[in-house]
DNA sequence: TGCAAGGTAAAGCGATCGTTCTACATGAGA
DNA sequence: TCTCATGTAGAACGATCGCTTTACCTTGCA
């Protein structure tokens, strides 16, 4: 049962990590959120970095499946805002306290492996809104694509910085906005 | 000389975290950051929290004035504008860990005295957004300007956390992007 | 039956943390 | 000339940190 020992770790670091931040959970209390002994948690996550990267992991997986849920077959706009309107219930519920991946690397600025996981979860989000793209139009040019999936992917890091500090709702009516306004500068409706 | 020091080792300390992070300078680094003793820094900046939020200020004064240098006189779409060009260099010369004030919360998300700190710059930036756009269009609605101003926001957020994840071109050309078909779709040129 | 694998609880390691304190230097005003 | 505010350098405090280790318990299978 080692792979669900350690599926179950991580759900529980990366919920402490999620309520508590990075820098106040000591060993102690990771060990605690993971339901294990410190023992066990060593032997699946060998120090506290990996502990962290374990947790992003996790929450990568967590990420996506959520945007799945509900999201729109066809073709236009839909899947797009889709991304937007799932964000705002996630911010909400699992990231009180703002990005996971964000926040882990302002914590560590200097660890490799972090550093690595933080970017891995950016380029997959970045790949996630350029294959949205492509769906709401199909014969879409490389550099259009690459042009607004960048601009969406920086709406998308805007709201979940923006509704730590100035509220969800706020965030998450502006982010549409913004996405809405840029699909129909390009006829993408 | 009790204001010029406090001010010489606010720069020091923000130079230190904004280097560093929050989490990995001690205070003995600060004090060498901030060039002075060890009892002189604490006769300014009683604890540690204290010296975080000596920083922010500093840093908020700093971004502030940083934005106004160049800034255009007339109306038109061009002060907005000019935020998300300054917003790049500084970025590249200032904040190569993301924005102090997100890093700042997500490492203390239990202080107050953090917490309104953060808070403070984020509306005076929001309110910045809204006196630009006041200029841009001079019959604005309230409604309007709250809207945009947010938008805006969002974008102002997006572009400094993205920087960080995709490169200081890529996430400023976006943000540039979002902008400039924000305004349009307002018919402010 | 026996033993290896993987679990628990908890004491203890050295290092480092934020903070305070002692001892002394300097320069301006009474 | 004396004093006080403000500066310096650095030792030392107790607490807490990440991590290792010891000792023991449970389970599944040869």
């Amino acid at each position: 049962m080692t792979i669900r020992t350690s599926d179950k770790i991580a759900e529980g670091l990366e919920a402490a990590f999620a309520a508590e931040g990075f820098a106040a959970p000591g060993v102690d209390a990771l060990r605690d959120a993971a339901g294990v002994s410190l023992r066990t948690l060593y032997r699946h996550y060998p120090s506290r970095e990996a502990m962290v990267v374990g947790a992003l992991d996790h929450r990568h997986r967590s990420y996506l499946a959520w945007l799945q849920r509900g999201m729109p077959e066809g073709p236009g706009a839909g899947p797009v805002l889709h991304v937007f309107r799932r964000l705002r219930p996630w911010m909400a519920e699992r990231a009180p306290n703002g990005c996971l991946f964000v926040n882990a690397l302002a914590e560590h600025p200097d660890s490799n492996a972090i550093r690595e996981a933080v970017k891995r979860q950016k380029a997959e989000t970045r790949a996630l809104f350029a294959d949205c793209l492509r769906r709401a139009w199909p014969d879409i040019g490389d550099e259009d694509c690459r042009r607004l999936g960048d601009a969406l992917f920086v709406v998308h890091e805007g709201q979940t910085a923006a509704t730590v500090t100035c509220g969800c709702a706020e965030a998450g009516v502006a982010a549409l906005t913004l996405a809405e306004s840029l699909l129909r500068a390009e006829n993408i409706e």
